[in-house]
DNA sequence: CACGCGATGGAACGTATTTTCCATTTATTT
DNA sequence: AAATAAATGGAAAATACGTTCCATCGCGTG
């Protein structure tokens, strides 16, 4: 029944034999894949500009996948998308496709949507009730600081992970409190004044990281928790503390909000040091 | 927000003066009415056709209505079209410019509003752009699988440690290929027929990653990419791809979108397995 | 019925866009 | 390192397309 359109049927044939392909037409690839619905509008020249490359480039690119010429291959595009919207019939299709799949496919695509909605209303909130003020401080804070120390265990973890790979793009130096051979007090030791420690948790929250903040303070170093609310253990070890309120869905709780406000942390103290973008991501082979 | 566009306007305007129209451009009238999604798409000849009225007709009729000739008229739904389908691309030509411009000089929480904008446009698409079959077979994939690798290096390395995390909430044997004490090759030795391996990659990709789907495959696992587009190294060596493309503003790549998906991808897995949430996270003094 | 005005369609014109060709650069192989 | 093949970009050539002009036609009116 899901009747692949020739268009379907180019883009598969054009991600099989990418990699064959040379750097500029590979780049034509890209852009064909990136802006598929817009292509039947667009005229070579507009799309080469998008390339970066020359228009024959665009129309060699056709050719090579059996098209006399760049016209040709975009009236597959120009059919796909009239035969997608234009039929009436297509309003039967898609309700009898929805009822077949409500079967199968519903459940599992449904739960997606619904966390996805979650995740995006939790960024609403994270819009709207940042606290500039915090904010500020926050970057301040990292930015005068020697040494960056990063805690968060378990469901923080991964955040904690990646503020340690993000902050490895500054000059500071950083430590990711790992735990690895139980050794959080060993890593912790080490941190003093002039030092930051930057704490993840959420209740019910990790012992780990409320020791973490304990000997931060004990050792005069400043602490910049990341967590729920103004309530709760972490407030009174730490000198800031940014919320965030994660949506959620099926008991779930998400966590692309604190994502989102630790990147959007690190970009903000990036260019308060005034690193460069280049200084910053260095997009070399390491990149991933 | 809901503001009129040009198109809009035309057509009310199209509307009123029908009346006092020749005959043909009537035609033409219920013509653009009628085909009005697919006005842009097409070119003169077409429309004067399937008006059963020669091109010039076309052509008068836009200058009836204040247009140059029909390829002005046109652009007015080429516009509307292209304003209705990429919206998300102003909020990333946004934040680009606005972390281009000088970010030094503006308040932290501007560049952060701003990031937030473009994680929030970042899930807006994945919503939208969501592959429910193959969705559906990466839960599949996943749900069959007796062991579950997990890999992602540098800046997919937190990915991979979250999806980890999260997959030990299930009965499945979880292995995150962290590469520790350079013990890639090692870790992923034991892979084979039955198992799975989650591979997490972005351009320029890391070599570890390719390396580790390359194994799988040798060793008969089942392959689930998670990655940017269809096209690149990663499509050939695996047996499900899902597609995340994150608002790159400048070197700074979201995650947020990313993040999303994989946590989507785990709490469909978790009914798929029929685990009840006390199951899936036991709310026990471990959690953080 | 004749006149005139607007509507219509054919064809020519001009332009914008695509395509081809070729010189130059870049990568690959021996 | 030289030779060969492939890729790239500029520009000319070809083409397709939209537009304009004009002769013809039809319709309503005097």
């Amino acid at each position: 029944m899901a009747k692949r359109s020739e268009a379907d049927a180019l883009m598969q044939r054009i991600a099989e034999e990418f990699e064959a392909l040379p750097r500029q037409l590979q780049g034509v690839a890209r852009y064909l894949e990136e802006h598929r619905s817009s292509i039947m509008v667009r005229r070579v020249g507009e799309i080469a500009e998008g390339c970066g490359v020359h228009a024959s480039a665009v129309v060699r690119f056709a050719q090579r996948f059996g098209y006399s010429g760049f016209t040709e291959m975009q009236s597959v595009f120009r059919d796909a998308f009239t035969a997608q919207t234009s039929p009436s019939r297509s309003y039967q299709q898609r309700i009898r496709s929805v009822i077949k799949n409500r079967a199968s496919t519903m459940p599992a695509v449904e739960i997606a949507s619904r966390f996805i909605d979650a995740s995006r209303a939790g960024l609403d909130e994270l819009a709207e009730e940042l606290d500039e003020t915090r904010f500020q401080k926050a970057v301040d804070l990292l930015a005068t600081a020697e040494n960056i120390y990063v805690m968060g265990v378990r469901r923080s973890f991964a955040i904690a992970t990646y503020i340690a790979y993000a902050l490895q793009h500054t000059q500071k130096r950083v430590h990711l409190v790992s735990g690895l051979g139980g050794m959080f007090r060993e890593q912790l030791r080490s941190m003093g004044k002039g030092d930051a420690l930057i704490a993840i948790s959420f209740p019910p929250f990790g012992k780990e990281t409320l020791y973490a903040m304990r000997v931060a303070q004990q050792h005069k170093a400043s602490v910049l928790a990341i967590t729920e609310s103004d309530l709760g253990p972490l407030a009174r070890h730490s000198d800031v503390l940014l919320k965030v309120k994660e949506g959620s869905a099926f008991a779930f709780r998400g966590l692309t909000s604190t994502m989102c406000l630790c990147q959007a942390l690190f970009v903000a103290l990036a260019y308060r040091l005034e690193l460069t973008v280049e200084e910053t991501l260095p997009r070399g082979e390491y990149d991933d």
